[in-house]
DNA sequence: TCTGGCTATCTTGCATACAAGACAGGAAAG
DNA sequence: CTTTCCTGTCTTGTATGCAAGATAGCCAGA
């Protein structure tokens, strides 16, 4: 909704700017966001680009190479199984501990998903992207809990970051159907059961995407010189490894 | 393990002195923490003190007062119930997804809790809070999965701060109880019944909490002059809605 | 043609300087 | 004695400057 846009010299709106910019795959994985560039175009200094950049840094959403810059992260394929896996957990045990769908509820998902098929009926693949992510985000907003809120927004952004790197064709029926059916079960009070529907959908999704082909193009020899894999972790400790220059955009 | 302390001049050491002072009972909500103090302490610059700040900002462990300071959280009563839910959530879905003990994680857990066993013995208060907390985090470390080890450990991170503000007396050998019987299931291979042990624990812990008489002390004032209760939000932009909690499982 | 090294330039890392707000303590007025 | 105001001090907010590493491009040598 608050999509956000140019400058205004608010506060966080860098962060924020970022985030949404990333849930609308208009920024792709990999991006360079130059301290400078970002700086003259929010007109403010380095200082408060860079406070920027290490929250989204602990929040998973850039990493910064020493000394060669910061980019928009390119989980690798571990890095993506992670993610899903905890969405699955996250968003499984969001759904299960529901007791009511209420009435507003209720007319806030059915007003997403009606969203979701006039953008497929327009083909508008961008805001389908973020409308499929969004799905999960309204989700958790029903629980009324802004921690987890938080939480899956953090992780739905890395996930689209993944779609754009491991996503050959996007399925937009198969995730809206899935939807679809999420939102029925729930309808239906069988929390329990639009759970395992969320957990199969997103397992749907995972199995969508093709995890040996574009990541790390040194895995291959990496491996024959039987060097350590990259690091999945994604809080502290990540070592620079692999140079992973931006593309297009 | 990697428990820190001490300067060390390394890198991010500021951030982890911190969250595991707080993890190990060490620092009180409220605390106020000094940039100054801090640089000198650890030897650095304001600038590298305010960036771990922003970051530990961002997991929720500290936040500041415009031009007065920086201040370990102190979680409201709303604020220490979103904590529990978000944690019945998320370590409920982890052991029900979970599929098998491995006998590593069989030895690692029984050895955790001879610890707590020994603790209780040694009445080891400090060490009795940290060992409490640190059980979660050894089963989210279980599942391999970083990511959900990095948010469980915020979120034990400030259940402990809420439990210095409104726990009255410490029921350790009834945690140390719940703790067992979450590992005999999981011993079983009966992870259901595991995240069901786990929402009862999280749920008595979190009734053996006083949330009416510590927190804001004008919240009597307020509500008699009508003004908003104090912001519960953790992130932008979260309407209140209802709360709708859930129980059991 | 290819290889190696040098340098110019661009990047972040980090410290410091200064501005501005918050607060405490004291002095003065009632 | 109480209240009000003022000022000095301490805090964070923000910008800027400089250092150090990384990279690209060029040039020379084989």
């Amino acid at each position: 909704m608050q999509d956000s846009q140019t400058s205004e010299t608010t506060q966080k709106t860098i962060e924020e700017t970022i985030v949404s910019g990333i849930l609308s795959a208009k920024i792709r994985p990999g991006t360079r966001l130059s301290e400078n560039q970002l700086a003259t175009l929010f007109s403010v200094s380095r200082t408060r680009v860079r406070e920027a950049m290490m929250r989204l840094e602990t929040r998973g959403i850039v990493h910064v190479s020493p000394r060669r810059g910061w980019f928009v992260v390119e989980p690798s394929a571990e890095e993506a199984i992670a993610v899903y896996e905890a969405r699955r957990v996250i968003e499984a045990g969001l759904l299960r501990s529901m007791r009511v769908l209420t009435d507003e509820g209720r007319k806030a998902l059915d007003a997403h998903l009606n969203e979701e098929k006039t953008a497929m009926a327009a083909g508008d693949r961008q805001r389908l992207t973020y409308l499929m992510g969004d799905f999960h985000i309204r989700i958790a907003e029903l629980s009324g809990n802004a921690i987890i809120v938080d939480i899956l927004r953090d992780l739905t952004a890395r996930t689209i970051l993944i779609s754009m790197l491991y996503q050959s064709e996007f399925h937009a029926a198969q995730s809206h159907d899935g939807h679809c059916r999420i939102f029925e079960a729930m309808q239906a009070g069988d929390f329990v059961r639009a759970a395992e529907l969320s957990v199969e959908h997103l397992d749907e999704v995972e199995m969508g995407l093709d995890l040996t082909t574009r990541p790390d193009p040194l895995s291959e020899l990496r491996s024959s010189l039987s060097l350590p894999p990259k690091a999945v972790s994604s809080g502290p400790t990540v070592k620079p490894k692999k140079p992973q220059l931006q593309r297009s955009n």
